[in-house]
DNA sequence: GTCTATAGGTGGATAGAC
DNA sequence: GTCTATCCACCTATAGAC
């Protein structure tokens, strides 16, 4: 019953955000009595932690997932990014980005949780690009650190301007740019003629 | 007082967004009772509205003096940025950003006003960076349309995530990047080993 | 325009029977 | 564990006096 009533309200959260549904909501689609979902999450701040947590620990299992079966950075990435493009066609926002927005209304214990998630996050994306920077796989401007903040900002904007159009595409062609903007090749292809000239300076060699 | 229930409320919308506040909470910053409120704005979905409009008008001629202003694409990108800093350094969100989480449970109206927001956003942006690609003063891959799409989105992000950290600073390093990365000689800079070849090959010529 | 008063509904949460 | 019944606070919104 507790996973029956987290797939709910998450699913929930992820689309009309935490304020944005009732322990009626989830008790509707279970078709059971508010009371009962109160036995399992005395109040609401409990069932929002456990959301988190739970994302969490999904994700974080994700991510070794990959970095399991995938050996080079620009897999391991293109795998990050499915992840959030798996949300996305399920009609839903980043949990985590969707509670982003609401911090301010949040309970602390949430607020503290949410950071975790996203603390979570920036390492493994930072570690991958740190690597993938090394092996010449990948090139970026500045620290990888810096860089994973931008990436993760990036594909959570863009969740959220493709949820206002409805258009799920909208993120996807945006989250592939993102990708290619982080290829060597590319970070020269955006002027045509520069690129021209290391192509022939590529052949020099 | 039209004026000052749409401050109060703006705030509170930007801040904890418009699920997050009430009529009472506007009331009571302004030190009058809901129901003066109602007589202004019969019900929240046109108090609402109007704070989009407002805002979008707001934006929309900052960006014509920006027009008015700055020459170089460059400089108008910067002072566009500022713009979106500006509302940081007030530790707010970005108020179409915060509803755009919302969104799925905002009135049709304020859909529908949301959405002009972006698109005109999406012009402006658009047009500059395919003025400044034309000049050579700036460098992306892909489309200036899609560019824009980037921008906005990773803008709105990375407000998003600085807000969860209570730290403007994060915004700021991240806007400062998004940038750099536009500039021609950066698009390269990311690969040292590729920016040597470049500038040895730039003498060269 | 702003007030008091109030309606009608929904929010999260609890008590206690089964 | 789930139910019925209920509490109280708060929500949006309206009526009508001043």
């Amino acid at each position: 019953m507790l996973q029956r009533i987290l797939d709910a309200a998450e699913e929930l959260a992820q689309t009309r955000g935490f304020n944005g549904f009732s322990y009626a909501d989830v008790a509707e689609r279970l078709l059971v009595t508010k009371a009962s979902l109160h036995y399992h999450f005395p109040s609401k701040a409990d069932l929002g932690r456990a959301l988190i947590v739970r994302y969490h620990d999904t994700f974080a299992r994700a991510l070794e997932t990959i970095e399991r079966q995938e050996e080079k950075a620009q897999d391991k990435l293109r795998r990050y990014v499915l992840l959030y493009d798996a949300v996305m066609r399920n009609d839903r926002m980043c949990l985590c980005g969707m509670l982003a927005a609401e911090y301010a209304t949040l309970p602390t214990p949430m607020q503290d949780e949410l950071r975790l998630f996203f603390d979570a996050n920036e390492r493994w994306l930072a570690a991958v690009l740190e690597s993938g920077q090394r092996d010449g796989e990948l090139a970026f401007a500045g620290s990888a650190k810096q860089r994973a903040r931008i990436m993760t900002g990036a594909l959570e904007g863009a969740m959220l301007l493709a949820r206002t159009y409805g258009d799920g595409r909208r993120f996807q062609s945006t989250a592939k740019q993102l990708l290619t903007d982080l290829t060597p090749d590319a970070s020269c292809a955006s002027n045509p003629q520069r690129r021209r000239v290391v192509e022939s300076s590529r052949k020099a060699l």
